[in-house]
DNA sequence: GATGAATGAGGATTCATTCAT
DNA sequence: GATGAATGAATCCTCATTCAT
């Protein structure tokens, strides 16, 4: 039985990933947030001490449940074809990133917004350790992938998950419905599988 | 002979490429562009009506010629690998990328700020007529070399242009130094012309 | 036996008197009052009808005490020396000041903040009537020493307590060691006993 | 030829002057001060990076003139009389009291609120080197005094001079008509020369 | 008796823009 | 051609206070 407080935090982070998507990060101002939460500026600094935690809550909420599920792709490797098992965790995370993208554009632009550790939707590859996030999930299943034969053994994983999910990333900022965005993801993920050359 | 007038107003494009780059483009306000160029706020204002109008001479002037040289590229099919040069088409615009992403992305996720008629950086395939910039020029190389054998009959020629364009621009967001991303571009060419498949 | 109600009033009245000591009291907000105190900010307007009502409390509680026993100064003329009564008396208003001066600054200082009648810290010396508070109780025994011979004929005995505690009034605003201020003391109050003069 | 922006400076300083006298510091808001002045609030941010600025601004512009005139109290040794010369610099530090007396205020009450460099209104004795503003100015004439054998021996210069200036510090928190402040300062003055011992 | 939640009014500060000079 | 001065609207955030629970 959630409390008023529970809800009215909620509420907040809904209108925040609304408003933000409706006129854009810049103008996402504490006031038209609150307006659409609909309650007074000042209940949501009882809630958040200041703008960037209410920005940062709204976004991770949405992820985890989204990265939760992209977690079981690697035991997919071997499963379907390699073109829909990429297909389908790129369609998953485009799901994440309409709610995410203009926050993550915003941290990526302002560099006065610093990231509190987490969230590294993007990643980057080259470094050795294992990815975490996205990045890390699809080179290992590529690189599980790759053991079964079913992805060329020149292909280094980590370059290659990151070459998609930047893919992906591009896709999301042409705003399309829902089916052809679909549609546009699988014709991308075709491109990469397939190689354009001969 | 550049008048007065004509500097600086060459002064206050160079200052607003700059401000956006060093402080990001929410901090790029018109009072850091106009201290920058040296000049005071007013004077902005005597040479454009107003902010979006500056910002959009600024991207505007930078992309013409790096545009032009690509113009080039499709006179290229045959010539070298394919992989070559789409790893030089890609060279050339990550350059231009540089100065002229924050505003793109400001672009992008600012809906208040409509584009002005021209200036479709990313371009979006699909709409039957060709496509002007460089998703357009991409495209019409890629088609040149299918019709040389040197692409897969089954790649779209548009299609393959945005994701290769959108590759780069999510590279582009990874800030590095000029020799590790041509690396990362080569290395992200290389994905897509070969393919993951095998 | 005192209940809870009477335990929270006084922690109420020991956060305030704290917090504005130690932060100011252009910074002793509700919320850092209560903070200090153990209790939601509520809980003050269970105790007191608004904030106004709380400080003065705080300082009158306090004050009740220390006037208390100043009240036999007078009764002290004639024992020991001038020097020393004096130099007693306001050593114990001292402890008082600590408290309660960063209140009655505010109270001079804000035109707003009106004194609820009493609290006659200063007094206001010519004004005919007998005196209240220190002023007056000082004025009494320095009238108490002129008649035993002790103090000079020409002393108006109320403007010579004003100058006594605007005296220490000066001296609380220099924060030092408790053992630092009792010397200042002394030493003001030789300064004053003795005259400065030939 | 005062031009327009210095005018508006001067008038911004009479402004946040007069408002801190008449509603009192805490309530001396830029709002206040702007339309006390007559401008826009950030007209005030055109002139003065900040509030604190503003103040300090308006403190010092008004101590140095006050603070110039009282350099000359030392080379007064010998002539007229000791208390004479004493009430005249006091008298004279008054008038600059009342302006300046509330941002002291809020200097020593706020501990957020430190001073920049100067301004030692009060000063602290004892520290051994040379007291800078008005308690060095009083001490050096005091001592000089001493010297003339018109102060007593025994007396520390230093001391006495901080006696003096904390007691015209406390009687400027008495609010009263220029005749009868001058009044007081002068019996306050009679009273320390004079000594109140037999 | 006390709390968690909510609020209206107001705080300092910044911004893009205008206009007299 | 350029500037110094000014502004109205908006920004994030804080405060004292109220009320249902």
């Amino acid at each position: 039985m959630t409390s008023r407080g529970e809800r009215t935090r909620e509420r907040l982070l809904d209108a925040t990933r609304r408003t933000v998507r409706d006129v854009g990060y810049a103008h996402a101002t504490t006031r038209a947030i609150a307006a659409e939460a609909g309650v007074t500026e000042a209940t949501i600094y009882r809630h958040f001490p200041d703008k960037r935690a209410l920005f940062f809550a709204a976004v991770l909420e949405q992820s985890s449940s989204v990265l939760g599920e992209l977690a079981e792709l690697p035991s997919r490797a071997g499963h379907g074809t390699v073109e829909q098992n990429l297909a389908w965790a790129l369609g998953h995370l485009a799901t994440l990133r309409d709610d995410v993208l203009p926050l993550e554009l915003a941290l990526i632009t302002d560099p006065q917004m610093a990231l509190p550790a987490g969230v590294p939707l993007l990643g980057t590859p080259g470094s050795g350790e294992p990815i975490p996030g996205p990045p890390g999930t699809i080179a290992t299943y590529l690189a599980a992938e790759q053991r079964l034969g079913r992805v060329r053994d020149e292909i280094d994983p980590d370059h290659a998950a990151v070459v998609l999910l930047v893919l992906l990333f591009g896709l999301s900022l042409h705003p399309r419905t829902d089916q052809a965005r679909t549609e546009a993801i699988a014709a991308a993920v075709r491109v990469v599988v397939l190689g354009i050359g001969t």
